[in-house]
DNA sequence: TTTTACACTTAAACCAGGTGAAGAAAACCG
DNA sequence: CGGTTTTCTTCACCTGGTTTAAGTGTAAAA
């Protein structure tokens, strides 16, 4: 369990025995069965959950009760909202399970207190909001540069492994298209 | 000069004389004339850069020519290709003067050093990031459920300033639609 | 002073993608 | 297994936004 979290931290930071030990004191960890939501939108993200087993999805609700899909978040990366869990404003996201999944959650005074006490974290976590500012920024410019059927395929060979997983009205939902118009590209342009 | 860049990191973290003496010594002067580039897509962006006066414009030209604007940095923003800066790989963005301008620009390795001397500066510059990637996110989810007249609206309140100094056909660019379409937008519903 | 260049507007034809409704196919659950 | 709910598809029609192309205003270059 824990062993999984240490393991993709040290991809990018190495820890000492200690320093682990020290860090995996102020994780819990936490389950949720399919269609519960670790953040309902109108509350206060009070966690950053790395996710050990199974698939969440981030989304926002509009005011037509429309939803639109941030991201999604499967084995060893993480779900959360962070404008929320940093400033403590009541989050515009939903964060909902879509297969039974195992977290492992940490509150936002122990991430303080942890980036006193291992220095090397507050790199880590650095490391991870950077790469994705990165995916992020790229996800705008792909949105307004690149039409929505190329967007499909794209998403497609990316993630190969997640189009068996989760259901097409949210891929639709996070390439900004209807169900409706995915399913015409996919008659249109079958294969690949 | 360099008292704008302590102020601007003053606002996050503050830091003791000798903490700043080491910060400023790293980053050096730089100034543009209007649309001189900053960076080249293709080129490796070897530097970030604050910008003390001035403003510019970073966009990604396509394969069919057309530009799409990804951010504005006025003064005490900052400019730069995060990707390209961190895995020195060619960059897909252009950075260009809108106006003249002065720029207090600091180098990678430089970056590093100073994170190792002064991780204050580590927490600074993982706050900026921070912020925007929640701000990034939100322009996602924005550009997915809110449509072009509105999202323009929404330009305008948040960035007055903003409109006086920089052409129409740019905020289109970034807005994600054509300046014909914002133009007849204007006719539409004028004021405001 | 004239020329060139660029930003902005207008209008008309056009298209990528949305809407609503309704059925077929899967997936879920007792 | 059978019934219910959810997902996916199809069709007919609609609209927000694009394209192309021509015209205006202005400022800088020559």
């Amino acid at each position: 369990m824990f062993d999984v979290l240490r393991n993709h931290i040290e991809k990018k930071v190495s820890l000492t025995d200690d320093e682990f030990a020290q860090a995996s004191a102020l994780f819990t960890i936490r389950k949720l069965k399919k269609k519960q939501f670790l953040l309902q939108q109108g509350d206060v993200c009070r966690y950053e959950s790395f996710v050990v087993t199974g698939c969440l999805k981030s989304y926002h609700t509009d005011d037509q009760g429309v939803d639109h899909v941030l991201r999604f978040s499967v084995e060893y990366h993480w779900a959360g909202d962070l404008d929320s869990f940093i400033n403590k404003t009541p989050s515009s996201f939903n964060i909902e399970a879509m297969e039974p999944v195992t977290l492992l959650v940490i509150d936002e005074p122990s991430l303080d207190q942890l980036y006193q006490c291992v220095p090397k974290l507050e790199t880590f976590f650095r490391l991870l909001n950077q790469n994705a500012l990165i995916a992020t920024s790229q996800r705008v410019i792909k949105n307004l540069s690149i039409p929505a059927s190329e967007r499909y395929h794209l998403f497609l060979q990316a993630n190969p492994h997640l189009v068996q997983r989760i259901p097409l009205k949210d891929i639709a939902s996070y390439l900004g298209i209807t169900p409706v118009f995915l399913s015409k590209l996919r008659r249109e342009k079958p294969g690949f």
